[in-house]
DNA sequence: AAATAAACGAGACGGTACGTCGAGTCTTGGG
DNA sequence: CCCAAGACTCGACGTACCGTCTCGTTTATTT
């Protein structure tokens, strides 16, 4: 078995939590690993034991707020689905935690290993399930056949990122109401 | 008149053609005042007698090089005007300049400085302009004048930006093409 | 009797084994208790249970390469004697951990640990035997009784240890004997 | 002419003052950098700036405190002056920045920049003078000619040293009074 | 033989100082 | 009065060891 003394998961939530806590107070620039092993009350060197960038401890304290598995719910509309997902995803961005570490991904490269793990352990599942939701919709003959799903994603999407992080813009409910009735006005079956 | 040397132009100019040269080699969290200044050639005081903010620097430097006016075409039609808005865009935002600067913004606070100049002198202006084009395609019957200009435009741009900088997936022509078509059948007049 | 596991005692030989191994290698300050522990095959926390300080281990191993009782010959001559002893003091002046422990005892304070230990179980026995040796060749006539005994034992010994740790030049048997000649010239009888 | 800002010396000042303190307070090994620059009020980089080595930074210290040049008394006798200048050898060697210095240059090696640069800066010149003065004695007729000029020079500062730091003992004049004695009674001449 | 108990190796822990680097400021001589 | 050069104070960086700790394992004595 291994030897050794084993690895505190205690230091490992305290250095997250201290992460969560420190980016409401300052920025991500002002973020230093000395003011996260202090509050954390962890030696600095335990977090350099176990990650090798300030961005993959940014990446892990954000993943462990975010639900581990997105649920939709059955019994109740494509619509309701979206509309109750996109109030989380404007949520999500709003907070200080997802706004810097949607801002790192945006600044690393493509196939850089922070964006190949926010995708992957983010924003991939989001978008399988939601792709799912879509195919549904299409399958029952609520939404026509002939769209690019890929393309319709990406409008639901999009422009609440771009509204929040760039445009600087408030996405409340009634934005989000009015972007999926446009949203749907292009791809509801007419029949 | 003022007395003593003047300020030089060359020395500013200097400075912003050393960021965006760096920027192509480095990232922006490796981007130095001390390499701005050595390969400008310049004192780094000088830096600092002109920007109070690392920032502030790359901004100016984007803005040196972005259009100063945006031209659409009025001989050409809405969704050729849009064709190539978007394709600029899309060009901009694969640079790593482009890439860095909004990434920037995106993490920036929604009434910092940063956001408050790169939406006064970048983002508001080609917002208005393509709200006019919009604007003149409902006046002459071609789209629907029951639309959200803000959301119509959000669902334009937003997708471009989400798919670039956090999706990471290539946006081309053919893309471009696609969205438009199909942000344009929601909003078509049907007559 | 004491119940347990009994302590190593090839794990002590391995420890100041390895000290002595890497104090030819290295200096004493970049001599480290992980690095002994590792070269000794041995777990640090082995090492602090029988040692509290770094320069005891060092003295401890100092001590298991010296003699453990010095031997002056009796049927040979007082000169002849001194001459062997203060050969064998240069020849562990010029080893690596000679010279440590011995500049470790002149940083230390006069009555610290360290400096008492070096003292009662390296130094006086030695002072002990060769004043023993003094005292005989004043009984029998061959030194004057007026000498002081003390000042006499310095001279021979100071300027060895001078010579080796502070002047830095070589101290042979050449230099001995004249050193021994020169001293014995102000104390030898007149008669 | 040079250009940039020069060296501060008031900061070099500080540095070395800072380290006299320092050490009278704690031992060298408890001498961080980091308390030096902080009682200096000093910048860490601005020490590394000049100084390699904390080493040199002590001895620079050392030197900063010794008699810039060592002046024996000419209408005195020979005596004389060797009383005047083991006592304060003595003096030197019972401080703590003094008993500092020589341990290290005990430590280190035979050729290193430390032990070269205390030999030409502080040894040399004090063995220079001290041989002249014995020379001066043996032209005069009052000390045999055919001594050893090193060996009777070591056989002065060779007890000190020793008594000192290594078998710590006092050294007070008494102690001096008696070892000039008897060294005296090896090589005055006798007619 | 089984249970108990201490020492062992391995290695993670909270700390501290290291030596480096860049930030932003200041002080020169020169333009 | 601006400029380059470069030294300054400051503070975080990432590393290396410190001395302590917590594991599973080993080696003895005690039951």
């Amino acid at each position: 078995m291994r030897v050794g003394r084993p690895r505190s998961e205690a230091a490992k939530k305290a250095i997250l939590q201290a992460i969560i806590q420190l980016l409401e107070e300052t920025s991500y620039s002002d973020l230093t690993i000395e003011s996260i092993a202090n509050v954390a009350g962890v030696g600095k060197a335990t977090i350099y034991r176990w990650w090798t960038h300030k961005t993959f401890l940014v990446l892990d304290a954000f993943l462990l707020t975010v639900e581990t598995n997105l649920k939709f719910h059955e019994n109740t509309t494509f619509r309701e689905n979206f509309r109750q997902h996109l109030n989380t995803l404007s949520a999500m961005l709003n907070s200080s935690l997802g706004r810097t570490i949607v801002s790192l991904v945006a600044e690393s490269g493509a196939d850089s290993e922070l964006a190949n793990k926010f995708t992957s352990e983010y924003l991939k599942p989001r978008r399988e399930q939601s792709r799912k939701l879509l195919q549904a919709a299409i399958d029952n003959g609520e939404i026509q056949p002939s769209i690019n799903l890929d393309i319709v994603l990406d409008m639901f999407y999009g422009p609440v990122y771009f509204r929040i992080l760039i445009y600087k813009k408030d996405v409340d409910s009634t934005y989000i109401d009015s972007l999926i009735e446009q949203v749907m006005k292009g791809i509801t079956s007419m029949n």
